[in-house]
DNA sequence: CGTTCAGTTGAGTTGCTTCAACCCGTGTGG
DNA sequence: CCACACGGGTTGAAGCAACTCAACTGAACG
């Protein structure tokens, strides 16, 4: 699966482009004829309400693409920002599609993208209608946790990610103040460990599972492309 | 729009089947090669949470097509059930594959439909984190009315849709107890009415759209194919 | 006429939010 | 080099929105 983003990388002759924490890429109704393929950091897709309150729908993580686009073809239907120090290419609908239309693999490899980013949203969907806080937060950790062993971001259940508590609770539908009060619960509990700005250490998945309400190998074959 | 459905059911020449309320045409986990085309009725997309809970991630309309798919290409990643007594074709994987290759515009039109269906679940996603009952309810009415209206299934603000006070609770993540309670307060608002088994009359969508906090130039660009 | 099932309403509970105070590490200007 | 402001995390207290439980209604059906 990775050789095939490499691939991406080495076949698209556009400049990269790094982008400072906090960038916003792309606003909700914006003209949105573009593509982005992140390279380096992490993007997150969120949508606003006109009070101010955002919602995270999805992140995207280094070799994974993002494309905001609306049924009518022309405009946002998200906010596209970067959390992080970004390295990020911007490719045009056209250019993509003739990328797509020769490279029959790639092609391919997007599309179980796309319905692993469904599948995803479906599962976050389920939680923030039907559970509590601390399975929503625990399914989180498990998701990103899952998602970066995939492109082995992950050593022995230990990995960092490049979001605040506020965004957390952006995430998964919670006030940041709760999101630390379920994330120290949790630590208590010895199930996992946190460091400043979001290094994360789960100690015990299992557990941690079972409060998430997920099963692993299920999951994982949901939302991983190519898990087997 | 619609010319290129009707166009899809001539071009398959499988059975239709009639599927009587309440049955499970997939459930989660199960083996999944098929995708559904539904001629009349509803279906619902759901997944469940191993307490028996469950919430409704989509609602397949007629002349929609449902693809249960999860990353693996194996199995489904939801369950799907019929709403009411519908009428579904199954079309395997295969010879779905072989009509989009040989109907370049039925592979466009099913693309902007799940472009469109991705833009609705951010929509809810949004609503499900971040607000209000009220603003739940009145968005899945907006939503389900303007769907609706794509498909001249309403008139002057009236439509039918085949839930319980149930069923939407599982698609807004409320009780069935608080989904009663809020629709009644909108009925003495005056902005809607309602009758048995869900008879809707929108009569100030202007008011309703407000409490949805929904914009709805924008909301119909995002989710509705070929608004313009 | 009794049963069932969806909707309605009231009462009491609870989980999450908001508000506010405080801590601490970092950056900044006198 | 210290003083101070600032932003993010942490904790306590109070409030409220939605939940559960439970009782009742009315329509549909045998």
């Amino acid at each position: 699966m990775l050789q095939t983003n490499f691939c991406i990388e080495q076949l698209i002759d556009r400049e990269k482009r790094a982008v400072a924490k906090g960038t916003i890429l792309k606003c909700e109704t914006d003209d949105a004829p573009v593509r982005y393929l992140v390279s380096e950091g992490w993007l997150a897709e969120s949508k606003l309400l006109p009070d101010g309150e955002q919602q995270i729908v999805d992140f995207i993580l280094p070799c994974e693409t993002c494309d905001p686009i609306s049924a009518d073809e022309k405009t946002s239907s998200v906010q596209v920002e970067a959390l992080c120090d970004a390295v990020v290419t911007e490719i045009d609908v056209a250019a993509w599609d003739r990328l797509l239309q020769d490279h029959p693999d790639l092609q391919r490899v997007e599309r179980l993208k796309q319905v692993a980013a469904h599948s995803r949203q479906s599962e976050r969907l389920l939680r923030l209608g039907k559970s509590s806080a601390e399975t929503r937060i625990a399914y989180a950790l498990i998701e990103l946790c899952m998602r970066l062993t995939a492109i082995h971001a992950t050593k022995d259940g230990a990995f960092h990610v490049p979001l605040g508590q506020k965004q957390l609770g952006d995430f998964t539908g919670l006030s940041s103040v709760h999101v630390c009060r379920t994330l120290r619960r949790m630590n208590r509990m010895g199930l996992i460990t946190t460091h400043e700005q979001m290094d994360i250490v789960i100690h015990d998945v299992f557990a941690l599972a079972e409060l998430a309400k997920v099963d692993l190998g299920t999951l994982r074959r949901e939302i991983i492309p190519g898990a087997a």
